[in-house]
RNA sequence: GCCCCCAUCGUCUAGGGGACCAGGACGUAGGCCUUUCAAGCCUAAGACCGGGGUUCGAAUCCCCGUGGGGGCACCA
């Protein structure tokens, strides 16, 4: 819509982690703009620190995507023309380019060891001057260099940042950022073990995948400048840069962590665990750093596929809100066809081990589907339904302003009405209870309250007439039965 | 310590010089509806961080403060 031009974008996690929603959401606007455009969505895996690496946490960003329906054209699973997706499979890639800046002068390699290393920025920081390194292998003729490289002595590449001057940055959001070059590092590109570091792998990837916009979280601001660098002394096009803001707790103090997050979860999976849909979960972080007008908030995927838009973006960070995530949440549980609802509240039943199946559920989805916010909050409230008997809370079954005994004897008398009924059908049984309450004296909300807390257990419960008529006649009388029992008890205690 | 980014109701945001005594949403409070709870509908309280400029005119542009965030690893 906004380009017609095909996108390529690339979601690039790191799997050192558990897959959270910040995460989420950038893949949710990569995938958008590649949609959009018709372009493709590449997962590439970026592991190139075995240090970090945790085992099965490839697997979970890939269910995780998979879970929000965020499908990928290329990735290490799927493969595609620009293979592999995988850095660590791509590891001589990253040594030919290394090698390339080294051979244009754009880099050297260096000999100092991180003991030296932190020796310096140490001193540096003592004398309040930024934690830098000092250049010393800069310094060195590049025959000697060549030739200490050739014996196998251990070395690192570092980038060759200009001394003076500045280099300017283009973020799509924020317009030109200019920094001077003396405030940059010579950042290592290559690590001793071979292996690169982001700013070479991602950088060349980013190229020789063609990517056409990068999203990247805004902690890659600082070291932009390199990145650009990089792609000058390679004599690359850039690609059009989009540093997303990140996620403030909900207090909106700090960086959103686990920590901070209290009782609910950062995690996708998590989120998924605790019922919610993968709907609301992608138009409650869609809306977090994106918006479409002033008033309309509430998206399917598609809806957003055709109204994203990157000129959109909010640079500011934004505090997480799980109120409105409940919210988008309910609404889009409102949203769904009862079948589809059937089918999605099923494993949460499954896992409070409740035995249930689809053409009870399909009778029960109607009456809590306005009523919840999340899958699991449909087992709080109608688990009731599958259980072979509820324990009201003796307390609860006195009807208001009522005594143990006027409150038995009413469902006494609601009980006959019921067993005398040819059928549970939810209009005449209706008809015949309000009838009761009137001819007793009570109000229907009385007598109805009564009834709620004796055939579910709960004080509230959904639509207690509908209930009932799921619930069956036998089963409901007997629930009558057991609760005038404990009226009874409670009026002879009096 | 240095560098970078950001700044509108408690929160997410609309706003890109006059259409703004600043709009929407969540949450909060009250009401309607109602067999409970929800949902739905209505109403209310609630913000342009401060100071200088520029301009006939600034929430919108510039500068300085302040506040918040991020970064400164052979991590990403």
């Amino acid at each position: 819509m906004t380009d017609p031009t095909p996108a390529r974008v690339r979601f690039a996690p790191s799997p050192t982690g558990r897959f959270h929603i910040g995460g989420a959401r950038t893949a949710l606007y990569d995938f958008l703009l590649a949609r959009q455009t018709s372009g493709q969505f590449i997962l590439r895996i970026e592991d190139t620190d075995r240090k970090r690496f945790v085992p099965g946490a490839e697997e979970e960003i890939m269910e995780s995507l998979h879970w929000l329906g965020l499908e990928w054209d290329e990735g290490p699973d799927v493969g595609g023309p620009f293979g592999p997706y995988r850095q660590s499979e791509r590891t001589q890639i990253y040594q030919q380019h290394a090698e390339l800046l080294v051979e244009r002068g754009y880099a050297y390699p260096c000999f100092c060891s991180p003991e030296r290393l932190s020796q310096v920025r140490k001193q540096l920081l003592k004398v309040k001057q930024p934690p830098r390194y000092d250049r010393l292998c800069r310094r060195l003729a590049p025959e000697e260099a060549q030739a200490r490289v050739q014996a196998g002595e251990s070395h690192v590449i570092r980038f060759k940042t200009p001394r003076d001057g500045s280099t300017t940055a283009v973020d799509l959001l924020r317009g030109p950022i200019t920094v001077q070059n003396a405030s940059l590092d010579d950042y290592i590109l290559l690590k001793s073990n071979g292996l690169p570091v982001y700013h070479l792998a991602a950088i060349v990837d980013d190229y020789l995948m063609k990517i056409t916009h990068v999203l990247r979280g805004s902690e890659w601001l600082p070291t932009f400048p390199l990145h650009v660098l990089i792609y000058q002394a390679m004599g690359w096009d850039q690609p059009i840069w989009v540093h997303l803001s990140v996620f403030l707790n909900p207090s909106g103090k700090g960086k959103m962590s686990k920590r901070h997050a209290g009782v609910k979860a950062i995690y996708v999976l998590d989120l998924k665990q605790m019922g919610y849909l993968p709907e609301g979960l992608l138009n409650w972080i869609s809306l977090m750093g994106w918006s479409f007008d002033d008033h309309t908030e509430f998206f399917s995927i598609q809806e957003l596929i055709e109204f994203y838009s990157l000129q959109k973006l909010n640079p500011s960070p934004a505090a997480v809100d799980y109120k409105k995530l409940d919210h988008f949440n309910g609404h889009h549980i409102r949203d769904l066809p009862t079948e589809d609802l059937v089918h999605r509240m099923r494993p949460f039943y499954e896992t409070a081990g409740l035995v249930v199946d689809d053409a009870q559920l399909s009778q029960i989805a109607p009456l809590v589907q306005e009523r919840i916010r999340t899958l699991e909050e449909a087992v709080e409230i109608s688990g009731f339904f599958f259980r072979d008997t509820v324990e009201p809370d003796p307390a609860q079954l006195i009807g208001k302003n009522m005594t143990p005994a006027e409150s038995a004897k009413a469902i006494r008398r609601a009980y006959q009405v019921i067993e005398a009924l040819p059928t549970m059908d939810v209009e005449p049984l209706e008809t015949a209870l309000r009838f009761l309450a009137d001819e007793i004296g009570l109000k229907a909300g009385q007598l109805f309250g009564i009834l709620r807390v004796a055939v579910t257990g709960q004080r509230v419960s959904p639509p207690l007439i509908e209930s009932m008529a799921v619930i069956g006649k036998v089963e409901v009388l007997a629930r009558i039965e057991r609760a005038i029992a404990l009226l009874e008890t409670q009026a002879e205690v009096e």
